[in-house]
DNA sequence: CTGACTTATGGCACACTGTGACAGAAGGGT
DNA sequence: ACCCTTCTGTCACAGTGTGCCATAAGTCAG
């Protein structure tokens, strides 16, 4: 890797850690780009060509877990029930979050903080989640031999599965450790699997 | 309703109304807060008093299907199981739909349309969801008896019948009438209801 | 190390969304 | 007719996000 990309990637990083503890010290809405720019020495110009928008700073983790989520579903044997792949790949999510360094776990739990103090933010997060959604519904319908756009169990697969993540990441409310959270996660998942019909998600 | 009220309510459709049109023709992101305002001789600042945001057009229904689900819950019997009484309250925004005059059906079909095309504004959409989603899982941990905090079983019902209220809403892809999709909507919430393991939402 | 290349950066102008403040117009009640 | 309340338009402004172009910095020959 070149000096180049290895200068991008520490400004990626300065931005965004520059940004989550500007956020954390006087909030998102009263943040503007122009601070977070200076905070690293960079024009606010630049600092769009890094990430899109002020919210893409709160979303880049998504871009990160529905990559796992993706390859783990692309790697699950084709004949295992959609429900259980996607389980599986929720759970390849949680393990590397705890594979993660002490500066990405950091940089997690702050986020997490943020979030809970800009419902807004859920929002836009439940939103980019929504995206997510939709190309894994369109591989659930290819595992199930069915059309992705009428298919409703498809859909339905797989919103149960982003449901359950989501759940999961925002429900424990109290602050805590990474593995706490992890933790918890995971039972979210038992939870999910056991209330389910046995078989729902091949008929 | 004195005048004042009347000629506030034919202004807000008006705009409303206008706005579709207007996404439909030239789409949502090319369409400007002052082209609305001025298909309905309004100063754009009036139009932010009637909207908040430009966004808002497209979510105002969420606001009207979030009441009906509020109002629903309250009045479902106490000792009914929570995922039973949510999955009664979607009934009833949907037979709000079915009962909706022509211009509410329309703009409805309209909507659809416009969210079909306009992946970002789903987002938005499930992220009004995602407030609603909140709301609801206080008042269902109310009726478990639970801390909101932290039963995660609260937060996973509603989120499980949210998801169910979405994919009925979002998958049947191609154009249809209003009564196709209000159809397809309650086969939605069978398959869900068949999916669950009976007594899921009780423990 | 020098020159030619590719790519990142900064600065500028600009369009758009959204808000606060204030003055004037329009509805409502007496 | 009057006052009072509420709605409206205008202006100014902060902030996000984009296109464009000149310049600076990294890259890679020879």
């Amino acid at each position: 890797m070149g000096l180049r990309e290895r200068k991008k990637e520490k400004t990626r990083l300065a931005l965004l850690d520059a940004a989550l503890d500007l956020f954390l010290e006087q909030g998102y809405e009263s943040t503007t780009v122009e601070q977070i720019a200076g905070a690293v020495d960079v024009s606010p110009r630049t600092f769009f060509r890094y990430f899109t928008s002020k919210d893409h700073l709160v979303l880049w983790f998504h871009d990160h877990g529905e990559e796992i989520m993706l390859e783990t579903l692309e790697s699950r044997p084709p004949d295992e029930p959609p429900f259980t792949a996607l389980m599986h790949a929720l759970r390849a999510v949680l393990s590397d979050m705890q594979g993660s360094t002490p500066e990405e776990s950091a940089r997690f739990l702050k986020l997490r903080r943020i979030l809970e103090e800009n419902p807004r933010l859920i929002g836009q997060s439940v939103a980019r989640g929504a995206q997510t959604e939709h190309r894994l519904a369109e591989l659930v319908a290819g595992l199930r031999g069915a059309d992705p756009d009428t298919d409703q169990l498809s859909h339905l697969i797989v919103a149960f599965a982003m449901s359950t993540l989501r759940v999961g990441f925002e429900c424990p409310r109290r602050d805590g450790t990474l593995v706490e959270i992890t933790d918890r996660m995971s039972e979210t998942i038992e939870l999910a699997e056991r209330s389910l019909q046995p078989g729902w998600d091949l008929r």
